[in-house]
Parts: structure tokens; C-alpha cells; sequence
DNA sequence: ACCTGAACACCGTTCAAGT
DNA sequence: ACCTGAACACCGTTCAAGT
């Protein structure tokens, strides 16, 4: 993101540049930075399009409101969330709890390395909009309930009911990843990693055949 | 919470009350019926004060600012949540297992049946004011600790770090109500109990001994 | 197509003053 | 002590117009 401008100054007004290239995905990584450094709640349109060098009315033409630019903040994440955990699926062979947990700590990892993104992406305002299908999160289940029944496929895992055991995972995911983003609770970064390991270890020994 | 008004209308100007009785409290009653509708995001300190007919500057005698409600409405929360969750407890007699399994049932429950609350409790803007101390969210996970260690004590789950067994439990038991609240799943109401039921199973399974 | 000045109704917050 | 009118800077959103 070329030229930030301290918040205020107006800077380069106009020059001949009336088209912004990519409007649309700056807008979205400003409002990433700016919720990054403030919080969702006051994360402003405005802020967003003014570090960028462009008159707020122009995001209207690729969000319909507020909340379709926050919607869009977090189908990014969802989609860079998903690329982290099939990268990390990649690396790791077969063997379902080993790549449940490489998929946890991916999960996590991202969650606590993107707070922002993580929170607008849970947050109740990109959840609810009725206009948004949400179908980028659910992509991430989806994988999640792939791995899950590949492996009682492959004779690792007990035959329990899928979805179950994919919410039961999540939840966890979810719910441990938040309380760190949240800091409800704090880990150290050097630790992280057998932490969640453990965490999430305790989730899925009941899974586990043997 | 008496005569409610229909936004807009200031209703009742001033007769003789200039004192309202306990203002504190019957903002925060407003406040969550504000988001129980609405949503913490578009939440507004100025309509929680029109509701209960009272100008909006009298809340900042009660409260430093908007932040300052919504970490009041949380606490209030999870004074709430940890009464509910004590009740059951009460009426479960020992056995570590059933009595983890009543406390999650409880958790979820609240959750669920005061979403607005839920998430207020939940959000970043309740957790980041560095202003407040947390304590009262902290007494519910110390609850928590305390029917592990009891159940370790009476020989009844493994020797397990506390600590570490509470936090995968909670992020089990916020992860689940997280999603419910959330909406990215659907659990039919009459389902629910069963439901997290088994979810929360899984994650006692590495702890119950025998 | 993409961008913007001016304007609207609304917010959170503060001051100075009422009872 | 508790409450409020007037005012400030700011926001999201829309209109009508520029290139």
C-alpha cells in the first residue's frame, strides 16, 4: 500500500490520478490496518478511504455500505485463513491426527497472527448481514469435515458423525484462538504452538482409534 | 423496566423527577435490549438514555463513556452467567464428570438464551479497556478450576494441569456458544441439551479416568 | 466508469448552567 | 448530587455534478 498519509492532511489532492487501480482491495487493506491499531467498533469508512488519498464517497462504488466493506474484510481473511491451513496440510503426509492438529495450529496461528482480520472475520457484523452468503467461511469447514472423514476412511479415526466431530473441533479452534485474540488468556509466542498442541490433543482423543 | 418510549419521542418531559432512582442500572437494562435488537456495533449510547426517557448526558455521571457502559452491561453478564452456572451445580450433587457436563450445559444455555449479553461479554470492546480489571469473568473461570481440581482430589479424573484442562474446556464451551450465537450453525432449541451433550463429552473423555 | 463537493441526520463528548 | 440545553467535531449516506 503505496503513500499513507498521516490521517488529516489531505495530501496529493487531485492530480490526474481520478482512477485508484484497485480501489476495492485497498480499501480493504486500510480498513485491516486501521482495525488493526484501533478495534472493529471504531474502525471508520471515512479513516479508511482518507489514508488511502481518496474521497470516502468513492468506496461506495464497490461497497454498498459499511458493513459490505467489513464483509469484505473478512471473506479476505477467510480466504488467507484457508491458503495458511492447506499449506500446512501440504507438508504433512497422511496420518488424520497429526493433520488435525497441523490444522489447528494453523488455525490458530493465523488467528493470533492476524488479531484484526480474526476478529472482524468472528465478529457478529460480517456474520450477520443477511445480504452475505458466507460461503468462503464455510469452505473452511468443509476442508475441516474432509480431513475428518478421510481419516476414519483410512481406519485412524472412530466412525463417529462427521459434522459432530468437525463442530467439536472447531469449537475448540475457535474458542482457544479467541480467548488469546480476546486476551482473556496469554501465551507466549515461543510456547504457542506446544500449546495448542496439547489443547487440542486433549479434543481429540476420543477420536483417535487405538 | 417501566414505560419504555417509543424512540423519538421524548415522552414524560420533566414533571417533578429529576432524579431517576438508580440510572446506573436501567441504562444497562437499556443497553442490552438495545443490542439484544440491534447489535453491539450500531449500538447507541443516545438511544439507550431516549428509551428510559432521560437525556443522554445524564449517563455520564454513572458512566465514562460508551465503553465504560458496555464493560458495565458485560460484568453485569457474567455476574448473571456465573449465577446461572452456581445454580446448576447446586442441583447436581458430586461426580466430576456430570458436574463439567452441567456447567458446559449451563454455559451454552446462557449463551444461547441471552445472545445479546453473550456477545457484549464477548466482544473486543468489553475485553480491551484497559481501564477494567476483568474480575468478575475471571470468577467464573476460577469456578471452573475448581470443580477440575475437585474431581482430581476425589480421584475421579487424571492428574492433569488444572490450568490447562479449564482453558480447553472453555474454549470447548465458548467455542460452541460462539458459533451457536453467531449463527454460522443452526441447533434446534429442543436439541440443544443433547447436543452439547456430546460435543462436550469428546472433550472429557482424555480427563474422566476408568 | 470512476471520482468528489455540499448537505443531512446522527453520534459521542464537553461546558456551563439549572434544581 | 443529579440532570440538561447548546455546541463541537465527527460519522455514514445520498444527490447532483464533474472528468
Amino acid at each position: 500500500m503505496p503513500g499513507l498519509a498521516r490521517s488529516r492532511t489531505p495530501q496529493r489532492k487531485p492530480r490526474g490520478d481520478y482512477h485508484h487501480g484497485n480501489l476495492r482491495a485497498a480499501m480493504i487493506d486500510s480498513a485491516v490496518m486501521l482495525i488493526a491499531t484501533s478495534d472493529e467498533g471504531s474502525f471508520t469508512l471515512r479513516e479508511a478511504a482518507r489514508r488511502i488519498g481518496v474521497d470516502h464517497r468513492a468506496a461506495y462504488r464497490h461497497f454498498a455500505d459499511r458493513g459490505a466493506l467489513l464483509a469484505a474484510v473478512a471473506d479476505d481473511g477467510f480466504a488467507h485463513l484457508i491458503e495458511a491451513i492447506k499449506l500446512q496440510l501440504g507438508s504433512l503426509g497422511a496420518g488424520a491426527p497429526r493433520r488435525l492438529l497441523g490444522f489447528a495450529q494453523a488455525y490458530v496461528r493465523f488467528a493470533v497472527a492476524e488479531p484484526a482480520r480474526y476478529r472482524v472475520m468472528t465478529s457478529p457484523r460480517a456474520n450477520n448481514g443477511r445480504s452475505r452468503p458466507a460461503d468462503v467461511a464455510d469452505a473452511g469447514f468443509a476442508l475441516l469435515q474432509h480431513e475428518i472423514a478421510s481419516g476414519i476412511a483410512r481406519g485412524e479415526l472412530h466412525e463417529i458423525d462427521v459434522t459432530e466431530a468437525a463442530i467439536a473441533l472447531w469449537s475448540t479452534m475457535h474458542g482457544l484462538a479467541d480467548l488469546i485474540v480476546m486476551r482473556r488468556i496469554v501465551v507466549r509466542r515461543d510456547l504457542l504452538a506446544s500449546y495448542v498442541d496439547r489443547i487440542i490433543a486433549r479434543s481429540l482423543e476420543g477420536l483417535v482409534k487405538g
